[in-house]
DNA sequence: GTCTATAGATAGATAGAC
DNA sequence: GTCTATCTATCTATAGAC
């Protein structure tokens, strides 16, 4: 029998659809709480304030990233490969939350500029140990940036064809040198 | 003697600095009339809603953008040079256009999703004329996203070295061709 | 832990004087 | 073309019952 997940998170859960569907302004107190099946009262028991609940959610954005991290360094396609074919999906909850963040970074909450910071970093971190050129590395991360801006300006999602172009020209990159 | 501009430009870009320096939120119809030195009332004058605000602020946008494609064709150093030096300073009107846009596209303002999705197609028709491989282009349109996606969460200008590194690698990358 | 009721602040927009 | 005054709606947050 399927439990319903506990109201904390499905506080989150709402908070990050709202803010994914409708933008930041949509994601009232309001609208999370209906959506997460609950009162206004009963939403600001678990989390506060906005700044509580944008909290919150920057807790989930750090958990999946350090997640996402160690999935990365132990890929058997190599980090390059995983971090392209990740970075474009959409579909699991880490792209979700990342989009979400994305969003309310630029809404000018510090907290979640930060921890979109510190995940880039880290990644950043890890495809220069692959590739060892900082400059190749660096735009690499300029790809999968790029990626992250299209998905949350709404653009549809990549064929499996674009997708196998991408990755082969980014390993292609890759094995490219400075002279 | 310095002429103030008029009174529609002065509003226009004190709604796009709001936008670049606190987030859509803090753009309210009383904080951009502040700005502009104007009232609200004489704000809703020029601009009768902020939907209207934002349809100037497309409108502007436009312009500008078709400036962009008509350089980017002509340009001594190729398109290629021209795509990624660009899109990365932020001291022209045109990136902190794009930068707000790019902002109120992501609180689903249908019109500004609009004007950015034409502008990108603008930008990827030039530079598949000039690198033939679509895959090049659409990964080297990636990079210029992303350096977008930097400047809208306030990363910090890349050194002239780093963007050194950056033109000369894409350039590498423009010269790859897939087996 | 969750609800209703409501306070207090601020948003977008209108009306009409100048 | 610009202003002040004001209406209405909506948002965040608090208080207190259950």
């Amino acid at each position: 029998m399927q439990q319903s997940p506990p109201t904390r998170e499905r506080i989150l859960d709402a908070f990050q659809e709202l803010i994914i569907e409708s933008g930041e302004r949509a994601a009232t107190l309001g609208a999370v709480a209906e959506r997460a099946g609950v009162s206004k009262g009963g939403l600001l028991y678990h989390f506060g304030s906005k700044e509580a609940l944008i909290d919150g959610l920057m807790g989930r954005l750090k958990e999946l990233v350090d997640a996402d991290i160690a999935l990365m360094r132990v890929d058997p396609t190599g980090p390059i490969d995983y971090f392209i074919r990740t970075s474009v999906s959409m579909e699991g909850q880490f792209d979700r939350c990342i989009v979400a963040a994305a969003r309310l970074a630029q809404g000018a909450h510090p907290a979640a500029r930060d921890g979109l910071r510190s995940a880039q970093a880290e990644w950043l971190n890890v495809i220069t140990e692959t590739v060892h050129d900082p400059a190749i590395a660096r735009t690499i991360m300029l790809v999968g940036d790029g990626i992250y801006y299209n998905s949350s300006m709404g653009a549809g999602a990549l064929t499996a064809q674009e997708m196998d172009d991408l990755v082969s020209t980014v390993h292609r990159l890759a094995a490219t040198s400075a002279p």
